[in-house]
This record gives C-alpha cells, structure tokens and sequence, in this order.
DNA sequence: TTACTATTGAGAATGGATATCAATATCATG
DNA sequence: CATGATATTGATATCCATTCTCAATAGTAA
C-alpha cells in the first residue's frame, strides 16, 4: 500500500472530485525537492521559477491540500509562520532548531514517547498529537572553545 | 533572594531607568490573579474594568516588560496568539492542551528532561529553551464510555 | 515647581494567512 | 471533438494579532 506522494495526490483529488492541475502537479515537484520544512513564501519563490504567473493564494491553498491529503505536515515552529514538510517517511519525529542559522535537525526518541504516554494516561488526557521542540545553538553556531 | 512580583518589577523599572505607573501596578495585579495563560487580548478585557481608558499598545508593552522583567512567560501554543503566564515558581513545566474546551494542564517530568538533554548532547546542539506540548482531548471532552 | 523623559492611548501600519470574485482550465458527457 | 458544469486560478481585498508612530501626558529627580 505504499504509493508515491504524485499517485497519492492523484488519488486524492480524485476522491474528492478535485481537479488535477498544472499548477498543483508542478508545486508537489517543487516541495518534495525543496528539502524540509520551507514555508509557504520561499514555495511560492521556489515556484515562480517554473511558473512565472503563479499567484500567492494558489500556493497557500495548495499547501493546504497537500496537508489534507497526507501528503504533507504542518509545524509551527516559534518563528511566527507556518512551514511544511514532507510526509514521505511516515514516522514521528521531533526538531531541534538553531535560533541562530535556522538549521532544523530531525530526531526520535522512543523512550521520551513512551514516558509522553505515561503522562497522558495519569491525567486521563486523551492526546491527539504532539509537539517536542528544543531551541538552541546547533554545534557550527555554537562559540567555538578555545584550547586551554 | 526571594521578591514577590511587584518587588520584582520594581526592581526591574529601577535598574533600567523605567518608570512605575499606574497602569504598570494594575496591570500587574490583574495579570497575577487572572490564572494562568492570558491573551493580550483577554487581559485588556480584564483592565478596561477597573481602567476605561487603556489602550491595547500598553498591555501589549507591559506583557513584553514583564517578561523581560522574568515576571511573565511567554508561551506559543497553536491557536496563533500569544499567551503569557506568571513566572511565580520558577519550575520549568510542560502543557496538555484540550483542544474543545482550552484546558491547559500542566506537568514535569524528570526523566523526559533528562532523555531531552541526552538528545541534544547527542547532536552536539546547546539548548537555551524548549517546547513539549501535548494536544487532545481532556478527562471532560472525552466521549462517555458507555456500560457494557 | 521645573525640566527632562518615559509612558500612554489612538489610530495607522505591518505581515502572514484567508476570502472574494471574475476569468479560465479541467473533465465527464454526448 | 465540442459542450457545459464546475473546480481552479490569480489579483486583490480583507482579516487578525501585534507593533509602530506620535502628540499629549505623567513620573521623577532636582
Ligand atoms: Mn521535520
Ligand atoms: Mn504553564
Ligand atoms: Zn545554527
Ligand atoms: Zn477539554
């Protein structure tokens, strides 16, 4: 049942009596090899390239689209807009971020998930999702030592 | 070297040449027993009451000043708005965060901090602040199991 | 009091995201 | 292939939280 993010955009719209586009086939290329994590107005960059007429809201809207479909995930990291990554490798993960570069380093933790559990189950708190960010200095920001 | 938060915030205008106010004071009291997790926008509803005249752009500067003033504590949850809560124990905590009916519950836990840390170290990153936020439903919004 | 400034409040401005709407593209159907 | 129904697009207006601007006012040290 593993299909291709195109396939799976194709499937949707299907689904949904949605039309596939020039402009959203386009944009899914550009996301998937635009790395992680871009938002919305470097997509929409990105996209001018190929598509010199693309307007703003399309992009946003596809975005959105993208997300409904699984395609791709939302995160609001604490830098005030929205970005999307990829939903390719359907694992969970976690972020550190570098308040310095912006540098977003992926990581999972199963422990830290399972003790995540734990808590929920004491408070009776049902969890929908969850979000784990540590902001800091990734190790290139970071002031260098000086030999001793 | 423990100072209660108005000692605090005086403390605080003193040294940087700022000056107490009225509205500063005020604000001050309704911030501390309005509960946790205020809006600016809730806390402006609550100062019109016993100060008609004042205006968004004060509370707003005073939220700022008192988390410079490590009086407040700016959080970041996902409803896109700002909410700030006192800084009084000075535990670092985590939220629950119903996502009917906006119950904030909050916890600690040592060995998640710890498994965070070791994380971190991990990938050489220095974390100065984070972020763990479980979102869902709470004991009350949960649908009622029914007997069987 | 005075004089110097920090502060205030009204309203304008900002920035990211969404809504509106006429023109256009897609696509099932004949 | 042509047609018609309708989903989509792009320009732009609008929204909303927050910040900025600035003239009037209030705090404070002398
Ligand atoms: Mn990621
Ligand atoms: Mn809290
Ligand atoms: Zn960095
Ligand atoms: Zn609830």
């Amino acid at each position: 049942m593993i299909r291709n993010p195109s396939e799976q955009l194709e499937a949707y719209l299907d689904g949904q009596g949605l039309k596939s586009t020039r402009q959203r086939d386009e944009i899914l290329r550009i996301f998937l090899d635009a790395g992680h994590h871009v938002s919305a107005d470097e997509l929409y960059r990105l996209a001018r390239k190929s598509m010199p007429g693309i307007g703003y809201a399309t992009v946003y809207r596809t975005l959105r689209l993208f997300t409904e479909a699984g395609i791709a995930h939302e995160r609001h990291f604490d830098d005030g807009l929205t970005r999307y990554e990829p939903h390719a490798k359907d694992t969970h993960h976690d972020h550190l971020i570098c308040l310095r570069c912006g540098t977003i380093i992926e990581f999972e933790n199963e422990q830290i998930e399972k003790l995540q559990s734990d808590v929920a189950r004491r408070h009776r708190f049902a969890v929908q999702n969850h979000k784990l960010e540590l902001y800091g200095l990734c190790e290139s920001c970071q002031p260098k030592k000086r030999k001793s």
